[in-house]
DNA sequence: TGATAGAATTCAAAACATTCGAACTAAACT
DNA sequence: AGTTTAGTTCGAATGTTTTGAATTCTATCA
């Protein structure tokens, strides 16, 4: 297990940056995301001992202990932590340098990092595949990067340079950055095979029914619009990801909003059913969020040009 | 003056960028900055034969002639500009590197996950509101995580890494965990309006009286100290948590101990009324779980710290 | 028209760094 | 106690930078 922690000795910290090798910060990464030394030398193709040499260059360079290691295992410390986030934003702006350098060649190239919050890809009104597939025909040079993260985890991200563009439900607005809408999804409230309101005709549901019910709400995403907003629902349970919302659904002891794209294989199998789908349908409105300062780089501004081509709502 | 350019020869632009030495980009600003090798000599304290290697091994790999020069005088091309305002870009994303790193050092950071069981946090007598604040005051860059869980739970929750701290009451010690005493919470048997006792005189009160009546438990916690332990109660009814307690006592039907500060509301409400709280107050003693190897993180540390100094037990 | 000075390049040798593998340490699991 | 796993240390081998001396190139002056 990993030993009580020291910083490392020394001059506490004469980080020049400026000369601490790139190579370094890339291989901590690396180290971070296999979880040790062991699988990192493999993914850099490099002896362990070099990997340890690095690692105790740059914590001499830094002045702070990176990670606990040794037989016992592998942990980050949290100040660790704190760096290998840092290292994931200097890298996106060397990316971005890469992206540059392309675009001075007349070129389009280079990464293009893009967050969609969860269950949106499938959604056949959004139109984030097809703009990929567009943006592919124009260059094959693009690295597209796609992240699934959770709505304020996303726009942090946006915020400070890690992602490039958001996919979010628009809710409250940040201020660093812009929103454009994109689409509409649908959400319906469903109730599982088994609730007392699975059978029950449609002409005797009304909406009392459904505040009656116990009601199980998304974490985020309270982006409702239309009735819904102003239904005071009877809510039992709260899930932050939408596969949980669904089980709780599905047991039939809830009821609940879903997307209908993302509810229609259940629907089909006689295990969902939508309830006053023509009353309390509530359209929730997506938006591409970007940085509002204009440091793009021409990946992601041909990306956003298609996308603004192919969107569902002005 | 600078004469007609060519672009260096070779595959166009295999630019890693990530391969690429920072210092070749740093040799380029203060070439520009110097407008020239000359005083980019001087300026970069290396010689000029370097200067020179290093410009043809940047231009080679970004497939870009940067600048002019020779006898006949010096001149950035205007790509070589567009390349040396990227570099701008990159080198301050590497300032911002720099200063996270500076920000980092010396600071306590990271997340705290603490658990608590349920209906403690209103106690005036826990201290870890306080202790919350004056972590805070030392760093804001600590994330408190507070959950709620049952006794067990959060023994385990803390025995296997999941929880950093817990605060419990002491009841059976788990082998791999530290408890050190941190507050007691004062319990006393209530009984609510409506039942045969709660109009009873408290001179008319006696021992007898309280193990005849019907009593909820709650089903963990039972840490109960001095008299309390001792009595043999008419036990009828259990619940694993506080609220249930509360509300079988409240209809009047049951008695059961309840800490104080949670029953004061009602008690003032003359909803609830404590039986011979002189006799039969139980004091539960409230303790800090910790694991006992010491991985500790260093707001973990902290919070530990802080708390020992304001722990109203020794 | 050539001599000259200034500016950059080339090249082999020296200085420096990186990388590797073998031997070593230390914790955890038989 | 013995084995496995994970990382560290160290000297030797291998690479890469840097250097200064020699070389090239061109604009300007006599």
């Amino acid at each position: 297990m990993p030993s009580p922690h020291r910083e490392p000795a020394g001059p506490p910290f004469r980080a020049q940056v400026s000369d601490i090798d790139l190579r370094l910060l890339r291989v901590f990464r690396t180290v971070v995301d296999c979880r040790g030394f062991a699988a990192a030398e493999r993914e850099l193709n490099i002896g362990r001992s070099t990997i340890s040499t690095h690692m105790a260059d740059l914590e001499g360079r830094l002045g702070i202990r990176l990670c606990e290691r040794g037989p016992g295992g592998f942990a980050v410390t949290d100040r660790g932590q704190k760096v290998y986030e840092a290292i994931g934003r200097l890298m996106s702006a060397l990316e971005n340098f890469r992206s540059d350098v392309g675009a001075i060649h007349g070129l389009v190239v280079g990464e293009l990092t893009i967050g969609l919050i969860d269950n949106t890809l499938t959604d056949p009104n959004s139109p984030v595949r097809r703009v990929i597939s567009r943006v592919r025909a124009i260059s094959d040079q693009v690295h597209f990067n796609i992240q699934m993260l959770s709505p304020d985890a996303l726009e942090r991200a946006v915020a400070d340079g890690r992602l490039h563009v958001g996919i979010v439900a628009r809710a409250t607005d940040h201020p660093a950055l812009r929103y454009r809408p994109l689409y509409r999804e649908r959400n319906l409230i469903y109730c599982g095979r088994g609730h007392p309101l699975f059978d029950r005709p449609a002409r005797d549901l009304g909406l009392d029914d459904i505040t009656a019910a116990n009601f199980v709400s998304l974490g985020y995403k309270e982006a409702f619009q239309g009735l819904a907003r102003d239904l005071r629902f009877n809510g039992k349970a709260t899930s932050y990801n939408m596969e949980g919302v669904a089980m709780l659904i599905l047991t039939g002891d809830y009821i609940g909003f879903l997307p209908d794209h993302y509810a229609k294989a259940w629907e089909a199998r006689g295990l969902l059913r939508p309830l006053l789908p023509e009353t309390v349908d509530s359209m929730v409105e997506m938006a591409v969020v970007t940085r509002k300062d204009h440091r793009w780089t021409l990946a992601m501004r041909t990306f956003i040009d298609v996308l603004m081509e192919e969107r569902a709502i002005p």
